[in-house]
DNA sequence: AGTCACTGACTTGCAATCAGTCATTAGGCA
DNA sequence: TGCCTAATGACTGATTGCAAGTCAGTGACT
């Protein structure tokens, strides 16, 4: 078969995102490296050029998920248009529609399995930074008495799992 | 080999067991079902005699559990030497140590895995009536004036839920 | 004699591997 | 500047190995 040859960046962020959909579409386990590969029209042995394992490829789709997070909630902290409760509501809504991605929008089922996805998302060490983000609001919060939270890093990590947890069923 | 014939609701159960502790050892996805059969000591087809799959065990071990928890909860709810917020300890105590098994005490790893577990025993129907029988403790407190909680269902249901999410880390 | 518990070899399907092939680039030479 | 060559690195796809799930039958008990 006629060999098509990309910059190695391209081919990874292009099986990552056709991995994600399928996940996302069929559910984790139900998606097999051939549905990948063949999507991709590489061969299975290209998918393991760029990845150690199936797992490998999910861990980075969700980092890919979670750079995007951080920098949306970055972008929510600087607001200057935004009360602290604001940006707090921001915050839930896009960590909301990022981890659940397309999935609400294309109605998508086989919900159960893509637990273990959420559960990576939560260990993964970026997770802390976005929590760290969130805790700088409430803390600012706090100071000008719209809230009053004694561990602004607590009640974020918290409030994100439960959230996390919660939304996905 | 020499057959040995059992009640089906005793090899059943040991087969339940068997699994249980497997899971628990080495996590749900690194036991093989030939793991399981090997240490039942029964063919394979013994173990798709009485389990339509792999997940239908881990479903079976997990409802065994729930069981437990409710008879538990129904117990400490109904003892008269205790106050509420004792109660509400004594089964959140419960409620750790029955969903973690005996992987605190004997110090096993592999932890990551049993996300699927947990999952599934938070979506099991006799969850619903755990969480009700912690309800009614908490509106109890409230009517004796030591909580001040308006949802008691829903508190707990998110008590239950991060407990169970939070724990297994 | 019939039913039910059980056997174990077999099929199927997927993750992961590997020996090799082709595209691309860098460097030397006319 | 254009052309050849060697080396590198992206990519192929047949193959392996392993685990889930099946099935045709067999023995124990009623």
């Amino acid at each position: 078969m006629s060999r098509i040859v990309k910059e190695p960046e391209e081919r990874k962020n292009e099986l990552i995102d056709i991995a994600e959909q399928l996940f996302i579409a069929h559910g984790y386990e139900q998606t097999a490296i051939s549905d990948i590969v063949r999507a991709a029209s590489v061969s299975q042995g290209a998918f393991y050029y760029y990845f150690e394992s199936k797992e490998d490829v999910l861990v980075a789709a969700i980092e890919k998920k979670i750079a995007l997070m951080e920098n949306d909630f970055q972008l929510t902290a600087e607001r200057s248009d935004l009360d602290e409760a604001a940006k707090l509501n921001s915050m839930i809504n896009s960590f909301i529609s990022i981890s659940s991605s397309g999935k609400a929008i294309h109605g998508y089922i086989h919900q159960a399995k893509n637990a273990a996805l959420q559960k990576k998302l939560m260990k993964a060490r970026p997770f802390a930074r976005i929590a760290a983000i969130m805790a700088r609001v409430i803390f600012s919060g706090c100071e000008k008495g719209r809230f009053d939270v004694v561990h602004p890093l607590e009640t974020s990590y918290l409030l994100l799992m439960m959230i996390g947890y919660a939304y996905h069923m």
